[in-house]
DNA sequence: CTGAAAGCGCTTACAG
DNA sequence: CTGAAAGCGCTTACAG
């Protein structure tokens, strides 16, 4: 079965193939009876314009790349899933690329601004300084969605990491807690070292002393680590900079016999679907991810619309505590 | 700055448009020479071919969509990462379509299919019939991935998701359990249906009355109704169609300080990231969700390279029980 | 082995 | 308000 063109509903309205054309893109020039009737043939035949074709010609493709640097973090599948939300009622159709091997940032880069997309929300938080420079040259426009390049000069969506550990740890310091680890990502993701950033800035106005802890980031590995950690340490709070490992600690502890949260208080910086399916429920850090995504797309959409070039501006998300069973 | 078209590419190199194009697709019919001063070229000025030009000429355009009906499942989310990672080594960019509105699920498809691509991943699994005979005329092979057709006339790699909760069963049930609970979604997904459909065979070869929980999957609610349910149920064992519903359930369960696994055993059905970080570890049917993604896009790969329509094959991967803590 | 030319299915100034 | 025509950036028979 072959495919519906333009043409056969050109010749099934008897109209050219241009007044077609219109009706899709620029109904109000197309005269009120031309225009049903042409929408009642697309209808009736199912006709949807060839994508490769529309976006040649018109130099647009109402699609947008996604970059993500994985899969497997829950965080990233329900950012992807608020800006599916959000690009589908703008119309928007998704391309997915994941960033995973850093030795091909540029190539895949390029790729991405090859696929004639229209806009870009970029997600990875740990790349490489060259890579900003070649994304400074982008001919669309380039959205960060909780990800912040190390200058700024790129639109952004996200929430001020530093300002969320930071107030956590204040808090919990004026609870009368003195012993509080974190616990980051060995590898340097520009978010989580920002996370640390605040965390050390309470502990440093409190006169403690930071305790920071690098993880590996594969469950196995991260809970030999908490638990040859736990031998000679009792911390009195710990600050996962993802619900896993917060998560992979308290199991660690609670295996161990400390009562969680009464002899150890754990939080998890992002409230994914993780945190309700621990037990004891997970305190975290809320950050509105699906809205983030949806903000994302909201603003990338203002971007394409505008052809000047507008100053790009960081949206700054609200966060809140969630407090659940983790902590007393 | 403008993109690098191929015009320019031939200009610098002093060949035609022609040959470029031919060292890009059917490099063996360009002389050496000429083919390594273009493909020096191309990478000097990092020249990438415009997809919708590409697609639109050659009428492929090496994409393909996923079509899922939600991400916010940690299985799918494993999955689009195996499909992704296969897709990269055959060259293949992915559209993501988000099928989550069972109003407009033709409406969408149509839009798959419009979105010019070379083949279709499609992972929904509650689909009304009426869309099953739009699937039968997509002019691109289509592969379910972990899903199925009422009618199986479309090409599939899953797992046998029937015996393997007839297995599961029949071993508890040997193990002497006679109390066994199986939760499955208030939905009918096909495959949590086919779940069931073993589980009670299993008991019923066994004179075991089969019990079955329907949960909404909402996490919340979940947990109100385990609770509801555990104050006149005392199931020895509880099988969950979803990891999180098997967490779920173990929480609640441990919460009314009923013992896991020495008075209630738990077992997932999916080996997501989940049943790692629950406490105790999830006993798990291990459905190997990364290679089923990887193994679809190969199957893909295959039937779009045969423009010859070949009979669609099932194929079925196996299995295997991850015994965790949650068990005895 | 290479180039000139047609064509992929659309969109959009330009005329009328 | 509508149609004829050029053009988007490529690929691929067809000649040579």
């Amino acid at each position: 079965m072959n495919q519906i063109k333009i043409y056969d509903i050109a010749g099934s309205a008897g109209v050219s193939l241009a007044t077609v054309s219109r009706v899709l893109n620029h109904p109000e020039k197309v005269k009120k009876v031309t225009r049903e009737k042409v929408l009642r043939i697309i209808k009736e035949k199912g006709y949807k314009p060839n994508a490769n074709a529309r976006g040649l010609a018109s130099r647009k493709s109402t699609t947008i790349a996604i970059v993500v640097p994985t899969l497997t973090r829950a965080s990233i599948s329900e950012m992807i899933q608020g800006i599916e939300n959000s690009a589908k009622k703008f119309g928007y159709t998704i391309r997915l690329f994941v960033n995973d091997d850093l030795e091909n940032e540029q190539e895949t880069w390029r790729e991405v601004v090859a696929s004639s997309v229209d806009g870009i929300l970029f997600m990875c938080d740990e790349m490489s300084d060259s890579i900003y420079e070649l994304i400074a040259f982008t001919p669309v426009p380039v959205v960060f969605v909780n990800a912040q390049s190390k200058n700024q000069t790129f639109g952004s969506v996200g929430i001020d990491n530093e300002k969320c550990a930071y107030d956590i740890t204040k808090q919990m310091i004026e609870k009368g807690n003195k012993k509080i680890t974190f616990i980051t990502t060995k590898h340097t993701y520009t978010v989580n070292e920002t996370k640390v950033k605040g965390y050390e800035k309470a502990m440093h106005e409190a006169d403690l002393e930071p305790e920071i802890l690098e993880s590996v980031g594969v469950i196995e590995e991260n809970e030999a680590q908490y638990r040859e950690y736990l031998k000679d340490h009792r911390p009195d709070v710990v600050l996962g900079a993802r619900d896993s490992m917060a998560i992979s600690f308290m199991n660690v502890a609670v295996k161990l016999g400390i009562k969680v949260p009464d002899e150890l208080q754990v939080i998890g910086f992002q409230n994914t679907r993780y945190a309700q399916l621990s037990n004891p429920k997970l305190t975290c850090i809320d950050t509105p991810i699906y809205e983030i995504g949806n903000l994302a797309m909201v603003k990338l959409t203002g971007l394409m619309k505008e052809n000047v070039d507008i100053k790009p501006t960081n949206t700054v998300i609200d966060y809140q505590i969630i407090w659940r069973d983790s902590t007393k």
